[in-house]
DNA sequence: TCTGGGGTCCTAGGACCC
DNA sequence: TCTGGGGTCCTAGGACCC
């Protein structure tokens, strides 16, 4: 990594209620919540709720009924996905010129962005000063987008995401190696980017709390308990250390799946068959628009009231054509062999690792 | 709290081979 | 026949993230 190479963290704000209310100005200020069809006795969650809404407890990833039970005056609204990925094209080509060498700009070098989903970009570039340009992102952001976001800047990846926290809403903060320790030290390990409530656990079970007290653990008694290549990496990011630079190079899909949760359970093994059969057919369709051929199949089965299970097979030769797929999908799906009403079907296309 | 949809990566066990 | 050691592939499941 050159000297003077600075990660940004961008996050949008609210990204999906703001854009909702972006389109409808009325909405400012009022409890609204997105997921689903808009309709919260459907079986959906939430995939954003607007401040206000919070206020009231409600929380992303909430099931709908919950949401309207905590928040009965809220404004629901169905997910309008198409929307939302246009919004972010937009965005992701505001910040790109911050990455593109034919658009002059004398206070960066050896830019760089990696697009992290929807609402959520790194920017890295070497310069001299971080905060000034991220105050620059935000205001081509705004300007260009009529969306705010806040911006985390770190000396590696990790550092920035998790600085962005600290920043919102609409505001900045920086995260390295000298302040690492008196800003995160304290702090559960379910706020690393990496650690989710089931690791967190397993680390108190094993007397690591904190930040702190994970970062002075030993990676080779955690590889032992945690695994080879995921102990040692907790114990890294305890102490802060993650990818430095920001990589350009495009994302390269590994699989392509479509899911659904049935509004009532499939009791009937025909409507499942006939379930599978349209997912793959959806997959299928997605293949042609990648231009690769699938070379496994795998076919999730959740069944009432909530037990998951998959089942996978390598084709004997990888394939794009509809007829072969589905019937493959349809032979993976006969490896179930419990008949139990089903509450959500899924079927995935993996590519060939290269 | 009755729990979406689309992804990625890691782990472990078994099969199979030399 | 009572059993090594190493490598690779396949598969299922787990955990995490947006």
């Amino acid at each position: 990594v050159p000297a003077g190479y600075w990660v940004l963290h961008i996050d949008l704000d609210q990204f999906i209620a703001a854009v909702e209310i972006l389109r409808r100005p009325e909405l400012a200020g009022l409890p609204v919540v997105v997921g689903g069809r808009g309709d919260p006795t459907q079986r959906a969650v939430v995939a954003t709720a607007s401040y206000p809404a919070r206020e009231f407890g409600v929380r992303s990833g909430m099931p709908l009924r919950t949401a309207a039970k905590r928040c009965p005056q809220a404004i629901f609204l169905p997910a309008d996905n198409p929307a939302y990925e246009q919004a972010s094209e937009r965005v992701m080509a505001v910040l790109s010129t911050f990455a593109d060498p034919s658009v002059a700009n004398p206070k960066i070098r050896d830019a760089a962005v990696e697009v992290m989903g929807w609402d959520e970009a790194f920017l890295g570039a070497v310069t001299d000063d971080p905060e000034a340009l991220a105050v620059d992102v935000q205001r081509a952001v705004l300007t260009g987008t009529g969306l705010s976001c806040s911006i985390g800047i770190g000396d590696n990846l990790l550092r920035a995401k998790i600085a962005t926290e600290f920043g919102k809403p609409a505001g900045t903060f920086r995260l390295t190696a000298a302040n690492w320790e008196e800003v995160m030290g304290q702090r559960p390990t379910g706020a690393l980017w990496g650690i989710g409530v089931k690791t967190a656990r397993k680390l108190a079970e094993r007397g690591l709390h904190t930040v702190g007290e994970l970062a002075a653990a030993d990676p080779a008694a955690l590889a032992a308990e945690l695994g080879p290549a995921m102990g040692p990496w907790y114990v890294q990011l305890g102490r802060g250390i993650g990818r430095g630079r920001v990589e350009g190079t495009p994302w390269v899909r590994r699989s392509l799946s479509h899911e659904t949760t049935y509004q009532e359970n499939l009791t009937e093994w025909d409507d499942v068959r006939a379930g599978v059969t349209t997912l793959a057919r959806q997959v299928v369709a997605d293949l042609a628009a990648d231009g690769r051929p699938a070379a496994r199949v795998a076919v999730k089965v959740r069944f009432a009231p909530f037990s998951t299970y998959t089942r996978s097979a390598t084709l004997t030769a990888p394939t794009s054509d509809p007829a072969t797929f589905e019937a493959a999908a349809l032979d993976v799906l006969d490896l179930f062999t419990k008949r139990r009403p089903v509450r959500l079907l899924g079927v995935r296309a993996e590519f060939e690792r290269p």
